[in-house]
DNA sequence: ACTCATTAGCGAAAGATTTCGCTAATTCGG
DNA sequence: CCGAATTAGCGAAATCTTTCGCTAATGAGT
């Protein structure tokens, strides 16, 4: 018995993505400092992942390089937009309004940053 | 080997939860009714999941009733912050803005909609 | 009370994710 | 070039999630 397909972006994965997006392409040592000192595995659970996530094509990989440089290849913002639509999808039933206030509650936002949601609101509203 | 803890809402959990907050308290009947239109599953398999949610107090039960009728333990509200706020924090470093322009873009909001987000705005700029 | 249908539940199996032991290959310092 | 350290990787195990078979309990109709 089990399970199925569906599959989102599993939690190291993303812990993965976040820190290759944080330090750019890095070789797997750098990589596993950094996931290491977040929950304390093994090396080998970071090459591992590395290369299930290669398998997946959520990772890209130079082996030309010694040792091997690898990096994202999914950008932070792509990831964020689908996992925004997901969470919209799934929990707000697509009304993304509720979501917004959510964030928008809960963000400590700068007085710029709330005149960039300005702005963008007042291009929606066609003005 | 294998995993530690840490858990989120994991995919069915999220799945009977939507049912339940948008059919109400239910009797397992109706809540396998939707869950086995949206994926075919056994009415053993929700059954079970009910159990396992009502461990992890995601759900109540009134077994005073016959047959058992139960109910969501957690608004739809409440998760939905927390979900954003772990979107947010995992993706977006904290920097709620982004996913809020995320979610604004792909919304397909009414002016009502985006009133309630400007009124929000004016009143986190303290006007 | 008896039969049948519905409801409740356990426990094990299947699938998915995460972990690591152990080995091989590569690189580095001498 | 040789031994030690670093890097790469496979394959199996641990854990978590989801699924269901099978049995027991409950309730409805006769």
């Amino acid at each position: 018995m089990g399970r199925q397909g569906a599959s989102q972006l599993t939690e190291v994965e993303l812990q993965i993505l976040r820190i290759l997006w944080d330090l750019g392409p890095s070789p797997v040592r750098d990589i596993h400092a950094r996931l290491n000192a977040d929950k304390g595995t093994n090396y080998s659970t970071t090459v591992k992942m590395l290369a299930v996530m290669l398998e997946k094509e959520l990772v890209k990989r130079d082996e030309t390089a010694s040792p091997h440089i690898w990096r994202a290849a999914v950008t932070r913002d792509s990831t964020g937009k689908k996992m925004v639509k997901d969470l919209v999808d799934k929990v707000y039933d697509g009304a993304a309004m509720s979501l917004v206030l959510h964030a928008l509650k809960s963000a400590k936002a700068s007085p710029e940053e709330l005149d960039e949601v300005r702005r963008l609101l007042d291009e929606l509203e066609g003005k």
